[in-house]
RNA sequence: GGAGGCUUAGCUCAGCUGGUUCAGAGCAUCUGCCUUACAAGCAGAGGGUCGGGGGUUCGAAUCCCUCAGCCUCCACCA
């Protein structure tokens, strides 16, 4: 073997892995009736994005999960894709373009669209590149995208069915207006500022018709005056009863308006009188509902004000420009009554930043109430499980009160609405896969058999982005492929799709929380309506990857690192162990650069136990062998302890946890305790363990780097391969998993044992770092105990830990030595300095008064009658065995102090 | 306004139905070590009245009430 270099050394290992396992076929997976389905779809990243923190956290614990499953013999498929992200990747793509000095409005949607796809030809699915960094074994044979030609298909299939079915309907509604983008937002994506923005709130006043009163009513939004259809007044307000049914004039253009009562009015705020705007504010618009008000659209979809504000000096002009303007003229005429600063929450759009405006419009909706229904119940009665269990709650409060999903966008790059227009009136429309069948539809409800293609015009509008993602568990096996969907029943043919059949549903979704409502409960209802089953039985919900200061993470911020550097920095395997250090389901991640330090650390700890097993020359000897068996066995039993909590861990979903014992087992168990017992002893020369001993521990390794691999793919197998010769296709990757078994009575004790054993070591090293006396000076220690077998058995491997040139066993306790008890049982070390008297009193008085406190306290449990009455059997037994141990520390505590004396 | 959650060592968090050394882990800190696998390391040590107060109980970090602080989601503030 040639020089092992002191460090890992990731660079090479980690491409020439992952080409070897793509090569090999070990990600790619088909239905193999023979093994049990293991399937994660992944959330698919915005095809535009580039890989962040939280994708890291994300992919990584998928990995993790679909990594072990291979191992554990499943059939594991983890599919690959991305979303098309309608939103962000037009946003992007008309940014281009206008670098380039295009602008979006100058081009057909046909040309637009060619230009987006040729952009998401060449940059799009760069993060799918960057996952294979990572380790990613996701079958990328199966890499999905929301609008392949069967995909598309697929959601606009779901969107003629929702709509036949009755779940699907145009109306009327309060949208959020992004005047720049010119498109309806949804309220995810309109943000405020935190604390609110500064604003203006003017007190206009109003003529009363036929009066000389008037009415002063509070705006920040003077612009929209001149849509007002009615002034609202709360009805038990004293003040304006008297004016209740009377009308009113809009200042300028003397509009009478109806001063009515509504609940809704706060009679504290501002003057307790309300100017209602149906068409620009979602609460007037409601009012408006109630009072059967009119609707007076003032604003162009570009923001700018139209004729139907009755002042032609305004039309065409921006709704600010005309804020500012408006308020001199009122301040002219002499209605502003006062302003003042005031500070709102104003909406912004998070693509363009401008003010959102709520504008009425005609939209495209699901009604959700019945079609969730199921998703609902099954996330309540666990056959869905959320992990932590917290969010089901969350879950429950936002299905119980769910409100219709708006669908349409006003953009062009997504699943084009399947929506034909025939007619000038509101219902001249039909929905339609094609545009023959819609001609044929459109003849049948006009009853005019001359329509032809050209009278019809499709829908502009494209589908939100969810209500594509909303089918990708389904759909990423082909699942609405036109022979596989039956439209007459609305469920598809599994029967049919054979991938389908055997994936769905799938195992576990692993993502971030806040995507709970727009994807998982989406996902969960498509899944009950089209194939009548859940899309997954297990949610795992990650927690959001923030910064030392408890930030989150993101682009504007400037404040996540680079991940691709991170693995440049730290290795692929150490920055997934940094990630997964610290990241509890649902709990947020603080991240810091050194859990990824600490992660390659790890990998560092790893290889050298590696390089130590290499510099050992082999051979046979039983008696050596036989000295370390109790080492061997006892971590055999302690590898087997640590076995069961970690599948307890993954069972639960305690990915952390999983690691951390993984990580306390080598590092400290098998690293610290284990090679330090049996290494050979650094002798002169040639290092030289017995054959029994080299085996077990290269088979321990081995077992470690199974259950390493999940987390640290890179490192694992690249020992795998050099711990052993091996053959062509026997990789870690596809290696059996080790199986769990129950602890032996024989294998609990050795562990026992092994503790006490480690405690006495311990307390030789402290004693001697009290002392100050090094490590290498030899010792001889005394024991004085009733039981010598375990110590008999242990006696090598103290010898080695402690550096003891000697053990014996004494009948009765040694004075002018230092001294130590463990479990009731005394130990001695010759000591030849002088041994302070005094100090040796005062810490062995200082032991006896705990241990006498505590007996007292344990006495006065076990003579308590209500405990002895109402505590369980086992606890106090429990009592009674710490009452013994105490009792024996207490006289060995005291024997010592009088020898001292 | 509605819902949910959190508060345990300097930091990040475990602590399952109240009762085994239950007051823990990792990191950080301190002390001593270039000990032949690893200084990206080894050995050892210190550190918390479990947010405050009250209650239930033989027994509370754990259950209940209350106060304070923090967080998330939903609705929404003319």
């Amino acid at each position: 073997m040639t020089e092992l270099s002191k460090t890992y050394n990731p660079r090479d290992t980690e491409d020439k892995w992952y080409a070897y396992w793509m090569q090999s076929g070990f990600f790619t997976s088909h239905p193999n009736p023979d093994k049990e389905p293991y399937t994660i779809v992944i959330p698919p990243p915005n095809v535009t994005g580039v890989l962040h923190m939280g994708h890291m956290l994300n992919n990584t614990i998928q990995d993790v999960l679909i990594r072990r499953a291979r191992m554990q013999g499943k059939e594991a498929l983890w599919v690959p894709g991305t979303d098309h992200a309608s939103i962000a990747t037009e946003a992007k793509v008309v940014r281009m373009l206008r670098e380039q000095g295009i602008r979006k409005a100058d081009l057909s949607r046909e040309d637009f669209l060619a230009k987006a796809w040729e952009w998401k030809e060449k940059y799009g699915g760069i993060i799918l590149d960057q996952l294979k960094k990572l380790g990613a074994s996701c079958d990328w044979s199966r890499t999905s995208f929301t609008m392949d030609p069967a995909y598309y298909e697929a959601v606009i299939n779901v969107f003629i069915d929702l709509y036949r079915k009755g779940h699907i309907y145009r109306g009327l509604r309060m949208v959020n207006w992004d005047c720049e983008a010119q498109t309806t937002v949804s309220n995810e994506e309109v943000l405020y500022a935190e604390g609110g923005e500064k604003s203006i709130l003017y007190s206009v006043r109003y003529a009363i018709a036929d009066s000389d009163e008037f009415v002063v009513v509070a705006t920040q939004r003077p612009e929209t005056i001149m849509g007002d259809t009615a002034i609202a007044v709360n009805p038990t307000d004293e003040r304006y009863q008297h004016l209740i049914g009377k009308m009113a004039l809009v200042p300028f253009i003397n509009r009478p308006i109806p001063i009515i009562a509504d609940d809704y009015v706060d009679k504290e705020f501002g003057t307790g009188c309300l100017k209602v705007t149906p068409a620009h504010d979602p609460n007037d618009y409601e009012i408006g509902l109630r009072h059967h008000l009119p609707v007076i659209d003032t604003i162009n979809n570009d923001g700018t004000l139209n004729e139907r504000c009755e002042m032609p000096e305004y039309v065409g002009k921006d709704r600010f420009e005309v804020r500012k303007r408006i308020i001199k003229q009122i301040k002219e005429a002499g209605l502003l009554v006062d302003s003042k600063d005031f500070v709102t929450r104003i909406g912004r759009s998070e693509r363009t930043n401008s003010v959102i405006e709520p504008k009425l419009s005609l939209q495209w909706f699901i009604r959700m109430k019945e079609i969730s229904q199921p998703a609902l119940q099954n996330v309540m009665n666990d056959n869905i499980k959320f992990y932590p269990n917290k969010f089901k709650n969350t879950y429950r409060n936002w299905m119980e009160n769910v409100r219709d999903w708006c669908i349409s966008r006003q953009l062009w790059w997504g699943h084009r609405i399947p929506a034909y227009y025939y007619g000038d009136s509101e219902n001249d429309f039909v929905v339609a896969g094609s545009l023959a069948e819609a001609v044929a539809l459109a003849q049948q409800k006009s009853g005019n058999g001359q329509l032809t293609e050209t009278d019809l015009r499709q829908d502009a509008d494209v589908l939100d982005t969810w209500a594509s993602s909303w089918l990708w568990p389904i759909e990423v096996f082909g699942g609405f492929a036109p022979d596989h969907f039956g439209a007459e029943n609305g469920k598809i043919n599994v029967a049919t799709n054979a991938d389908l059949a055997y994936y769905y549903p799938t195992s576990v979704l692993v993502t971030a929380p806040e995507i709970l409502f727009f994807w998982v409960a989406r996902m969960i209802i498509a899944g009950y309506e089209y194939m009548g089953d859940l899309p997954f039985k297990d949610v795992y919900l990650t927690g959001i990857v923030r910064d030392k200061q408890g930030r989150k993470m993101s682009k504007s911020l400037g404040n996540s690192p680079d991940p691709l550097e991170l693995i440049e920095k730290y290795s692929a395997d150490g920055v997934r162990v940094g990630m997964l250090f610290s990241s509890p389901a649902g709990n947020d991640l603080p991240f810091d650069e050194k859990l990824c330090e600490q992660g390659r650390n790890f990998c560092n700890k790893i290889w050298n136990a590696f390089r130590l097993t290499q510099g050992w020359t082999v051979e046979d000897n039983d008696e050596a062998a036989a000295a370390n068996d109790t080492a061997v066995r006892w971590f055999e039993a302690k590898l087997g302890v640590a076995l069961l909590e970690l599948e307890d861990h993954y069972a639960k979903y305690r990915i952390s946890d999983a690691l951390q014992v993984l990580y306390k087992l080598v590092w400290d168990d098998f690293c610290s305790w284990y090679l330090e017992m049996v290494k050979p002893s650094p002798t002169v020369g040639e290092s030289v363990i017995d054959r029994a001993t080299f085996e077990a521990t290269i088979g321990f390794f081995e077992e470690l780097l199974k259950v390493l691999h999940p987390f640290m793919p890179f490192i694992t197998e690249e020992l795998w391969h050099a711990i052993r010769p091996r053959a062509e296709r026997d990789c870690l990757i596809v290696a059996a998993y080790p199986q769990e078994k129950k602890i032996s009575a024989a294998q609990a004790k050795t562990v026992a044992e092994g503790e006490i054993a480690k405690e006495i070591v311990q307390n030789i090293r402290n004693l001697r770092s009290a002392k100050g006396i090094s490590p290498k000076v030899e010792w001889v220690l005394y024991i004085h105990a009733a039981s010598k077998p375990l110590y008999q058995r242990f006696k090598p491997i103290l010898r080695k830990l402690a550096n003891l040139s000697a053990i014996s066993f004494v009948s009765k306790p040694m004075d002018k030595s230092l001294s130590f008890l463990v479990k009731g049982d005394e130990f001695f070390i010759p000591f030849k300095q002088t041994v302070n008297v005094e100090e040796e009193r005062a810490k062995i008085q200082a032991d006896l008064d705990y241990q006498r406190g505590f007996l007292v306290g344990v006495m006065k449990k076990l003579g308590n009658e209500r405990f002895m009455a109402s505590a369980k059997a086992d606890v106090v037994a429990n009592e009674k065995r710490k009452k013994d141990d105490a009792e024996a520390k207490v006289k060995a505590l005291e024997k010592s102090l009088t020898a001292l004396k």
